[in-house]
DNA sequence: TCTTTTGTTTATCATTTGATAAGTAAAAGG
DNA sequence: CCTTTTACTTATCAAATGATAAACAAAAGA
């Protein structure tokens, strides 16, 4: 396969995975949460504890709107400030109680969308998709250590 | 594996594919247009042509407000409508000459991206990469037919 | 100790976005 | 024809978001 080919091809996976995705959450924004306070939700899920900056550098959002709407969610009761007691200047934040419910149930929703996705694959077709996880995780869609 | 660490693995996928593919538009959002109408833009580069109610629909933004983008866009010479003959409500949206230079230098930094991602690779990982992701787009990141 | 740097906050403002109500024009159906 | 449905548009308003300036307190460095 050429190439340019190749890439096409990995272009538009990205794409479909994305739509994919966006179409599960189009369901899930259950509470009063907005798009980008679940996305920032998802990040702390995946990745806590996590400081403001790492959440303003990984999300893209500047450091004075991360830390609105950080004070929005902690409004919500859907995460927690904790000082680090080495740094004080350092706020970790985690999801709290609250917080770790409503993920959950939003994992099991992205889960049971999976789930109707490849209903009918054999145990041998679902080895085959999970070594294709794995592969693609580690060559191409590796996450850059923080 | 059981299941449950199965989905799990779906999911971390996903999370990966978003933020790696985040990152590659950051450098992007060239001109000035936004985030939603870049997604906009994409979605009718990759399904041109396409009409107002399916942008509204795969794009989850209600008609007027799609309206009201598409005009915008086509302002910025990025788009263009022409209206189908057959049926003269119906507005098809394509790509403009601008829009494609556009589209085409976001798809090449993507491409360059990705490139420097599997430099090293040897042919047979690639051959792989390409069987995994053909794998994985046909079997769970597929998107429904319209 | 004094200055600089780091991590975060507060405040403010313009712009974008989402939601809704009310319209137009063409096609489809009776 | 006349009514209904479809595809889209215009207008308006509240809310969310992005961008910027200015502040703060703790830590690091001179």
């Amino acid at each position: 396969m050429d190439q340019k080919a190749f890439f096409q091809k990995l272009v538009s996976f990205a794409t479909s995975v994305h739509q994919v995705t966006n179409e599960m959450t189009k369901d899930i924004k259950s509470d009063d949460i907005t798009l980008v306070q679940y996305g920032i939700l998802q990040y702390i899920a995946v990745s806590q504890p996590v400081t403001l900056s790492e959440i303003s550098d990984c999300q893209r959002i500047s450091m004075p709107n991360t830390s609105r709407e950080i004070k929005k969610l902690c409004e919500k009761k859907l995460c927690e400030k904790v000082t680090d007691p080495q740094d004080r200047r350092k706020q970790y934040i985690r999801l709290s109680r609250d917080g770790e419910v409503l993920m959950n149930e939003d994992f099991n929703r992205m889960e049971a969308i999976f789930l109707k996705r490849i209903q009918g694959a054999s145990d041998k077709e679902m080895d085959e998709i999970g070594r294709a996880l794995d592969l693609l995780h580690t060559k191409v869609f590796y996450v850059d250590a923080r």
